[in-house]
RNA sequence: GGCUCGUUAGCUCAGUUGGUAGAGCAGCGGAUUGAAAAUCCGCGUGUCCUUGGUUCGAUUCCGAGACGAGCCA
């Protein structure tokens, strides 16, 4: 029986230590190359609300899938998919080990449960789709989901915007049900062995603090100017996934004037907050994971060890 | 020192014509298939500052005290 290719995960809340634990491992020689699966390091200019890391840090522990798309641009899980599993090929076929690591959760999980034939987005036809729904009303779009698909109109809130957009467009394009695709067995399997490793605070106090020591951090750094930048140089808008970012959106609402400095403060830190949350909801939920207290402090040297061995069986 | 206003959930405040109270934010839990750092759903017992009085019954009305803010000396 064939062995799969070995493969890392390294998940974690935002905060939690993932790229300091990631660059340890390329820097204490393990044969891995670096994988980001983060939805907002992809957008290019976009570096201190997304706490990229710097370019000293990148130039020693390159990382792929950051840098790779204009602000303006859209990406999507699927693409991440397609993406990370060329990326891996060539890694392997380089003799190396690719790391994962990063906090969109629902990259990871897409790469490793494959994803249904679904049509790709369509901006005309969400154009088109919003301005229905600016006239009837999102229950009303609810509604018309039913009478074409009721399995999946079952399972939405009638106030979902985005999975009741979503699923009118496949409806539309496909001429089939959502749910009779999503019904179909095929799934792609991931070809690798993953070890995954989670990073987890034992205790949530504490990664509070450190959001709000970082967040404070790129108010001083700059993230208004960042922001002022971006909107120079790019037509952006609210409703770009780029602009809708943790931190952007609320410094793009205190540059127009509609919050003061401490209710963007305080706005950051809870979307900060909750990001993490919903980060920590998404590991629960997932088979086979090594925890890792993300608040100990020999984190990196635990990691290494569980990769050491995972690479050499 | 005198006067005025305030004191209710972790925070900001509603409210109860007297029958022990509820919003926003925070916090917690959940969903999640081409926007996911997105989008959406669920969760509210707290000496109603303390203490006396009136009352069948006071967080609510009255008196006293404590604390805070403002104004006048």
């Amino acid at each position: 029986m064939k062995t799969l290719p070995s493969a890392i995960f390294i998940m974690g809340p935002t905060a939690s230590g993932k790229t300091a634990t990631a660059m340890h491992l390329l820097e204490s020689g393990l044969p891995v190359e670096l994988i980001s699966v983060d939805s907002a390091l992809v957008f290019k200019d976009m570096d201190i609300g997304t706490a990229k890391p710097t370019p000293a840090e990148l130039a020693r522990a390159p990382h792929h899938l950051i840098d790779i798309i204009d602000p303006t641009a859209v990406y999507s899980a699927a693409q991440f998919r397609l993406d990370a599993l060329a990326l891996m090929a060539d890694i392997t076929a380089r003799g190396k080990v690719p790391v994962l690591v990063g906090g969109t959760m629902l990259y990871f999980n897409t790469l490793e449960q494959g994803m249904h034939d679904l049509p790709v987005a369509n901006a005309e036809l969400r154009a088109q789709l919003h301005q229905e729904a600016d006239l009837i009303g999102w229950p009303a779009m609810h509604s018309k989901l039913a009478a074409l698909d009721p399995i999946t109109a079952a399972r939405l809130e009638p106030n979902d915007t985005q999975r009741i957009e979503r699923a009118l467009e496949v409806c539309i394009l496909s001429g089939k049900a959502m749910s009779a695709i999503l019904a179909e067995p095929a799934r792609e399997i991931l070809p690798y062995d993953p070890l995954k490793i989670a990073l987890v605070p034992s205790d949530r106090a504490v990664l509070h603090q450190r959001i709000a020591l970082r967040f404070d951090q790129m108010l001083d750094g700059g993230l208004f100017d960042e922001v002022k930048m971006l909107r120079e140089k790019y037509p952006l808008n609210l409703d770009l996934p780029s602009m809708r970012c943790v931190g952007y959106r609320q410094a793009w609402e205190y540059l127009e004037g509609e919050v003061d400095l401490k209710v963007c403060r305080e706005k950051g830190l809870a979307a900060t907050r909750q990001l993490a949350k919903r980060q920590l909801t998404w590991l629960r939920g997932m088979n086979n994971l090594h925890t890792l207290d993300c608040n100990a402090t020999n984190l990196t040297q635990l990691a290494q060890n569980l990769c050491a061995t995972h690479i050499t069986i």
